[in-house]
RNA sequence: CGGGGCAUGGCGCAGUCUGGUAGCGCACCUGCUUUGGGAGCAGGGGGUCGCAGGUUCGAAUCCUGCUGCCCCGACCA
């Protein structure tokens, strides 16, 4: 993408209603725009790494064997009146009227909608277990929205939904989502630590909630420091198999947030050396509630003797719009945006330092036409701003490598890589940065 | 929902106390000179001063009501 052609509104200067980094540096440099409290516009840019986190998001579901659906944001009032949740769930829920005076609200949730759908397709439990998730906008009327994107009242979620016979048989569908939730923080570029959260009606140990550490967080957290590197499953996990072992080894170490921290078991369990007291952002959270949307809707599969059993279900979130703001918290410098290359919106930034001048325009517009062909995502600065102009833009959007080429560097058959994280830089020939950026 | 604050061009702000016909920096447009870490000079475009009502010869400025937004707290993916 050539930048003359982009819509990329970059802000030279803070905006005054933008108080954290991240949501400081998201209207910088142009990933949305705020339409009213809590409610954003995705500009092209943020709109780009959305669609990566999705996408990643999407195939370690689906590699766990979750099947993609999707439900509406607008539901009617009718199946929350059986759950008991339209009286409970309170003002946080935006109620509609349609034209007919009937009650409709705009979705925060979907354990209704998904228990009413599975209801209605399966009736044996030769059919479980099942997983079914969406990735859809939800609308919490939040008291106070603040942050940006990272609590905004309109918001982008991955939410599946777990039906099995038994809660034994339950607990495994919780434990594949466990460990697709490891997966997909990794490859976000991203420490997430599991810490078990208040359980809900059925107790146990069956709730967990998602953190990455960082110094704006939300919440307070308390942790064993050998969480922060423990090896995430791999390509090759087995999702049949038995997951209990790393569900294990993840949940050995004191990890809590907050409300559930325990300063007595805390000491006791975690040598001094190795505790972390530190502020985390929610990014997942995964729960497993049994019976009960299933019970009041009528979600009944025939057991193997002919028994009606109500299904044992669970529920997994993950905040795909909170990420692009968690991520840049978790990923920034002074200078602006640090993106992990798996998000990043381009690849690489190509630097023109002197547009309009003949030869370095034909050598950029030569590197352009290859990283393209090459399927390389690239944003070329072809714009005719000054060098230094360019060089904060660059750094300010964060881009994983940034190709510069100016007059200076062409003379002796050299261009400039760098690299956005470490700032370090090599001269070297046009082939030789394209062979690297292609690695 | 309690407490505090803000609303003037795309962004950041001054002007409001003490009423007199709107200004600064950045951004934008044109030209010239520049060009390896946010260039200089010259010229130029753009504002219902959040909305409604009131006071006044005259309101961004004073009064009343409303709306939007932000921050702190309690609550949450």
């Amino acid at each position: 993408m050539r930048r003359s052609r982009y819509f990329l509104p970059i802000l030279r200067q803070d905006p005054k209603e933008a108080e954290i980094v991240s949501h400081r540096l998201m209207l910088r440099a142009g990933l949305v725009r705020q339409a009213s409290a809590g409610i954003y516009s995705w500009l092209p840019f943020g709109h780009r790494v959305l669609k990566k986190i999705e996408r990643i998001v999407r195939e370690e579901q689906d590699r766990a064997g979750a099947l993609e659906v999707l439900m509406p944001t607008i539901q009617s009032a009718d199946l929350w009146r059986k759950s008991g949740r339209y009286d409970d769930y309170g003002e946080e829920m935006l109620r509609i009227k349609d034209r007919h005076d009937r009650d409709m609200l705009y979705g925060p949730t979907n354990e209704e909608l998904i228990t009413d759908i599975f209801r209605d397709g399966v009736r044996s439990y030769r059919e479980l277990p099942r997983n079914l998730y969406h990735i859809q906008w939800k609308f919490r009327d939040e008291i106070r929205p603040r942050f940006g994107v990272m609590r905004g009242r309109e918001f982008l979620m991955k939410d599946a939904y777990s039906f099995d016979l038994s809660a034994q048989a339950g607990r495994h569908s919780y434990n594949k989502m466990f460990v697709s939730y490891l997966r997909t923080f990794e490859r976000l570029g991203l420490k997430a630590i599991p810490m078990a959260a208040e359980t809900g009606p059925i107790g146990g140990d069956m709730s967990h909630e998602f953190i990455i550490l960082a110094d704006t967080g939300e919440s307070q957290v308390y942790c064993h420091k050998d969480l922060i590197d423990m090896a995430v499953p791999g390509d090759d996990i087995d999702y049949d198999s038995d997951l209990e072992p790393v569900v294990r080894r993840w949940t050995s170490l004191y990890a809590a947030s907050d409300d559930e921290h325990d300063p007595a078991r805390f000491e006791r369990e975690v040598p001094a050396e190795a505790r972390i007291s530190a502020r985390g952002i929610e990014v997942g959270h995964i729960f497993f509630f049994g019976s009960k949307y299933s019970k009041p809707l009528g979600c009944v599969v025939q057991d193997g003797q002919g028994r009606n059993v109500a299904v044992e279900s669970g529920s997994y979130g993950i905040g795909v719009s909170r990420l692009v703001g968690a991520i840049i918290e978790a990923s920034h410098d002074g200078a602006g945006i640090i993106w992990p290359e798996s998000v990043a919106p381009f690849k690489v930034g190509l630097i023109n330092l002197k547009s309009g001048e003949a030869g370095t325009d034909r050598a950029c517009d030569d590197i352009y036409a290859k990283l393209s062909n090459a399927r390389i995502e690239v944003l070329y600065d072809d714009t005719s701003e000054r060098a230094g102009a360019k060089f904060n833009t660059m750094d300010l959007i964060g881009l994983p490598w940034q190709l510069i080429v100016g007059p200076r560097g062409l003379a002796d058959g050299q261009v400039e890589l760098k690299r956005r994280s470490t700032g370090e830089a090599v001269s070297l020939s046009i082939d030789d940065a394209l062979g690297r950026l292609s690695a």
